[in-house]
DNA sequence: CGCTGTCAATGGATTACATCA
DNA sequence: TATGATGTAATCCATTGACAG
């Protein structure tokens, strides 16, 4: 029963950029459902674990699959359990509260457990009789149809309650505990795995976005130059002159010193000999065309 | 024969829940 | 009745150790 802890914050990552059409999520949780119809990546990244952990039967493990026989191991053949170990276990899976579901847990607990403390004294001296006595720990590797058919129900469920776990234990000849470690076993895998996909899919992101940086980079100059271009296009076009006009007669004074090719004097159109000209600009506002560029500094000012 | 990868197993930590004073 | 302390069960995670290639 795992409870919605430091996994479940709710840590995500969400990239939505309108070139790359993907919308990550990357929700932390205890995977996984390695099955393809929980494949995160084909919609986005979202790693969702699924809820097996109600007591609904182990009816599951009883389907065809989990009769195939389990064939022997190399060298030992781990599948065959005292069979006091049997008893009890069956004696178990009535109650999932009972001592028999408490395989589980902190090791000290476990082993503080009677009878599940004597399951594994038994199965270690089934062990070390055919030994050499060596009390320490072995390599007891899993036969292929075990792990088949533990393959196969961790791809229905990534977790056991406790009577699944006792159902295929007894189904696998294995112990319970043997059972819970490769689900344990299988998740990390599982998320290990998941990562290494997380961490591809988001070099990818990042070397997209990259690209996708260096192509606005270079449109802003190009744009830029663009516009101060322009700029100097127009000023040649109409160079900048300061006109004043008569305020009696509403005609344009003759400057002390008129440009050369702005206004012609002789012009009905310009006042001779007024006292008070004001002046006016054909140019708008400078700060509604071009801002801090050199280029302002031949602009009229007003 | 040493190296490396895989995998079962271990020990510690964390969390939620139940119980009790 | 509310609350904090404690115990229990389940799980995750990092690591260990055996073993095969």
């Amino acid at each position: 029963m795992k409870m919605p802890g430091k996994e479940d914050l709710g840590l995500s990552l969400s990239l939505s950029f309108p070139q790359i059409h993907h919308s990550l999520q990357l929700n932390l949780k205890p995977p996984i459902d390695p099955s393809p119809a929980n494949s995160c990546f084909s919609s986005g990244l979202t790693l969702s674990k699924p809820s097996w952990n109600d007591s609904s039967s182990p009816s599951d493990h009883n389907s065809d699959a989990f009769r195939a026989q389990s064939g022997s191991l190399r060298g030992i053949d781990m599948n065959i359990l005292p069979s006091t170990v049997v008893c009890e276990e069956e004696a178990g899976v009535s109650s999932p509260n009972s001592t028999i579901s408490s395989v589980s847990g902190k090791k000290s607990e476990r082993e503080s457990n009677g009878d599940d403390f004597e399951i594994e004294k038994a199965y270690s001296r089934g062990i070390s009789e055919e030994e050499d006595g060596d009390t320490s720990r072995k390599k007891l590797r899993l036969s292929k149809d075990q792990s088949a058919i533990l393959e196969e129900s961790f791809k229905e469920h990534s977790t056991l309650n406790p009577r699944q776990k006792l159902a295929l234990a007894k189904q696998l000849g294995l112990r319970p505990r043997q059972v819970e470690v490769w689900f344990q076993n299988r998740r990390a895998r599982t998320k290990l795995k998941q990562t290494e996909v997380d961490c591809e899919f988001l070099k990818r992101c990042c070397e997209n976005l990259t690209e996708e940086n260096r192509r606005l980079l270079k449109e802003v100059q190009e744009l830029r130059a663009l516009k101060l271009s322009t700029t100097q296009f127009f000023m040649q076009m109409a160079p900048p002159t300061t006109l004043t006009m008569c305020t009696s007669c509403e005609r344009v004074a003759v400057p002390r010193n008129p440009p050369s090719t702005t206004v012609d004097p002789r012009s009905p159109y310009l006042a001779k000999n007024h006292d008070r000209p004001i002046p006016f600009n054909l140019w708008p506002p400078a700060a509604t065309i071009v801002a801090h560029r050199p280029s302002d500094t031949l602009r009229p000012q007003p």
